[in-house]
DNA sequence: GAGAACTCCGTATATAGGTACAGAGTCTCA
DNA sequence: TGAGACTCTGTACCTATATACGGAGTTCTC
């Protein structure tokens, strides 16, 4: 018989600590499976991705509570679904044109690195300069 | 004659807490301006922007490390800046193309909202699948 | 020139996102 | 079958990123 995916199975595949698994569970993120007899849970394979993706959403700029928004308009449970989606769908696309600004400016530093700067304007505050504040 | 830019007006115009901007003088994101005999500091203008673009950067996913870095590198104070920048660069090439993925996901949730979903299968988890790790 | 509003400095508190550890029970495998 | 590895629960602790507060001094405004 396989090895059955125990929460240090779990955390050792997907690349987390026994820990975050657990605070994961905790704060609701992740569904804790039920507690067999003998004690010891018994995780779902798709659960290694999940996680996975939760370590990937984060650098992205997304809260343990906005993932949780996400995975939860993937999980179909819908009603709002298709709002929902379009306001993360636009909160996404601002989020690529900053970064796309970002990008642009650095460009600019890499290829013309001889700056005449010694005045106080600088490049890189000025790729994110949106006036909307 | 003008109001000086005090830390409070600094704040009210960036749109963050004054205890805000003194947090970021510890840790060295901002510089402390020189103390005048009279005691109240006086900001240059151009300090409201740079503040503006820390707002802007953190939900991008950069830690306030990470922006000081990126600052540093529009500071111009050179030596290896062209390096540095090309790995911010390739960094947010990066995240870019993950963000994309997921607006992809998003857009078909919306525009196939009928989801024939009971499975364990997640179109959001999907999209950020990458076999990295 | 007096009171309100502001600044300074130091310290304390808050929240998010983890991480660590203790003590007791369970599983695995030679 | 017994030692070592693992899990469970609960609680404590840690870092990053702020925010709040108290008491003393400064500036503005009327």
């Amino acid at each position: 018989m396989r090895k059955a995916l125990t929460i240090g199975c779990l955390a050792r595949t997907a690349g987390v600590n026994v820990e975050t698994v657990r605070y994961y569970q905790r704060v609701g993120l992740i569904r804790e499976p039920r507690k067999p007899p003998s004690g010891y849970r018994v995780y779902p394979p798709e659960m290694v991705d999940r996680i996975k993706f939760i370590k990937r959403a984060q650098p992205l700029g997304f809260s343990l509570q906005e993932i949780a928004d996400l995975l939860e308009l993937g999980d179909g449970h819908c009603a709002d679904v298709r709002v929902r989606a379009e306001e993360k769908r636009a909160q996404i696309q601002q989020q690529i044109t900053d970064l796309t600004a970002l990008k642009t400016t650095l460009d600019g530093l890499i290829t013309a690195c001889q700056s005449e700067n010694d005045t106080a304007y600088c490049p890189i505050v000025e790729s994110l300069a949106g006036k909307q504040a």
